[in-house]
DNA sequence: ATGCCCGGGTAACCCGGA
């Protein structure tokens, strides 16, 4: 089973490479962050014609997430119950007995904003209601933008960047919690290549130079975690003409 | 360096992203 996370920064925008894409990779289940559609706009029909199913929850201009299967999602969640929440991060479903958590994380912008406060009171309800959604489903995957980088070596000037936003001892510690949880960064299963990043900024040819960050994550659950065969970042699309400036992660579960 | 590049919404000396 292939599950992956890709924020597409514009779903308008990239259509094309995501259809191209699906039909190379071939997942089982996507997840997309920031779609930037209201939901009458979501393209499910280009989807289907093309053999995925669709659910999605988006907003005009800002955020908006979506989930793509094979096989129709079931008891499909938007946003985290419970959680007054004007913004949409988050989609929930089962695929072929996974229950798959997509989630664009708050950016937080800048420590001590309202932006960072606001980040903070998302991470701490996403975990309270991830305890309760391990417990009633322990096959689980929390996946996509997390806007967090978890360690020094998640960031490729960690000198320049100690103490800034997706850096702070405070989004660390949330991204910690997560794993206390019970969840398993899929990528640090594995050996993986020296500088690997998810991100890299439009400016000053930072893909060029391999100037990125860490902060597009799958965390697997410990009922999930024998089965992990592979989690690797494709940076294929990142090459492509006009590109997202994230690039998808990808994890291979054995049956 | 409050700069650089993007997408979006709108007409801005704009915002937000990361």
């Amino acid at each position: 089973m292939k599950l992956a996370t890709w924020n597409v920064n514009s779903l308008a925008v990239r259509l094309p490479q995501l259809l191209d894409w699906l039909a190379a990779q071939q997942p089982d289940a996507l997840v997309l962050q920031e779609t930037k559609l209201t939901d009458d706009k979501f393209p499910h029909a280009a989807l289907a014609e093309a053999g995925w199913h669709s659910a999605w929850f988006g907003q005009k201009t800002y955020n908006g997430v979506a989930l793509l299967a094979r096989a129709e999602p079931a008891d499909v969640v938007r946003n985290i119950p419970g959680f007054a929440d004007e913004q949409a991060r988050v989609i929930a479903g089962t695929v072929a007995g996974v229950r798959v958590v997509g989630a664009y994380f708050p950016n937080g912008q800048a420590p001590g904003s309202d932006k960072f406060a606001y980040k903070m009171g998302w991470l701490q309800a996403l975990e309270d209601w991830l305890r309760a959604e391990l417990a009633a489903h322990p096959q689980l995957v929390l996946m996509g933008d997390y806007n967090i980088a978890p360690e020094d070596r998640d960031v490729f000037d960690p000198v320049a960047w100690a103490g800034q936003i997706h850096c702070t001892d405070e989004e660390r510690a949330h991204f910690r919690a997560l794993l206390d949880l019970g969840l398993h960064d899929a990528f640090r299963m594995f050996e993986q290549p020296p500088k690997s990043w998810s991100w890299w900024d439009y400016r000053n040819l930072a893909f060029r130079k391999n100037q990125g960050l860490r902060i597009d994550h799958i965390l697997v659950s410990e009922a999930l975690r024998s089965r992990v065969a592979a989690c690797s970042i494709d940076k294929q699309p990142r090459r492509n003409e006009r590109p997202s400036d994230h690039a998808p992660v990808l994890v291979e579960l054995r049956a």
